[in-house]
DNA sequence: CTTGTTATGTAATATCATAACAATTCGCAA
DNA sequence: TTGCGAATTGTTATGATATTACATAACAAG
């Protein structure tokens, strides 16, 4: 499965990754969220991983912490971050990845690399206006979108070129 | 399954869809596609139906049209048909479009009514190049990109209203 | 006609996702 | 504190989507 890091660049972890945990902690204080153990697990695991991993290997790591082992458990603690903006769900690769700029709303673009499977969460400045725009040309009216792009990650254009 | 009308709005189908037809056996022509029976029939389908149609679909109905029964029959005619732009694969849906605008490259964002199920393709003007944008300040190469929002429809607007 | 290539057909299976129900836990009002 | 309703978690079972692997057939070039 796919690895997922901020951006295409280097950068410490294991500091992000307690940094957002943090910070949905505090979102479940002020918000009234119920970040319970396997929902938090969930988070965790995929934070931990830095990758965006399907319903069945977040399960699989939820099952070896002594959680259910059936595939509802991992779906739903899926579902509730999801919809509380603290995962994305990446419907190209029927994976999940952590948010890394939970609490602010923003309009993420996501990248796939096609060489090494990396997928990275950028800011989509202007994307969503654009759509928007488009959405009302034809009266429609947008709750959520997701933009995602396929290609190749500067790492991967070294290797081809 | 939803439906999958060219916008919101009415028009006569039967045309549109014969039109169509018609400009993808050109550009088999001109460009040495092998528009296969399989093929052709199953993007007569997806035109006939005028709606996302998801595989098992498609399948049923090449089935009963004398082609094969197996899973592969369908993916490996819409894979070929979205590869040279005549389909579009709605990701959000797990189905797959005839392309309204076959031959002239687009970018195009999908609408999905989240009311009726109904999804209009629409020309996504400034959506690309916003991406793009985005891309290049990650040093992100883009090859394809899918875009897709979920909202209501202007009829279902009414209806909610 | 033969050879390499592309396309089609089929069986089997992998992967992803949800419905339905039972048991438990939690928040809260009486 | 007790009891109630709602939310959460767990399990069984199944549904829906997609691919691998291999056999066969059509086709174009030499």
């Amino acid at each position: 499965m796919p690895a997922s890091p901020v951006a295409f660049a280097k950068h410490d972890h294991s500091a992000c990754s307690g940094d957002i945990l943090k910070q949905a902690d505090a979102l479940a204080r002020t918000e009234g969220l119920r970040l319970t153990p396997v929902r938090r697990r969930t988070l965790e695991i995929l934070l931990e991983s830095h990758q965006a991993l399907g319903a069945y290997e977040v399960l699989e790591r939820l099952a070896e912490d002594g959680f259910g082992h059936q595939p509802p458990v991992a779906y739903r603690a899926l579902e509730f971050l999801v919809e509380h903006g603290l995962v994305h769900r990446i419907r190209r690769l029927n994976a999940f990845a952590a948010c890394m700029h939970p609490g602010s709303p923003h309009r993420p673009v996501f990248f796939i690399c096609t060489g090494c499977d990396t997928v990275a969460e950028a800011p989509g400045t202007g994307v969503g206006e654009a759509i928007t725009r488009a959405a009302t040309t034809v009266g429609f009216s947008v709750e959520r979108m997701n933009v995602e792009a396929v290609g190749l990650c500067p790492a991967c254009q070294e290797c081809t070129a």
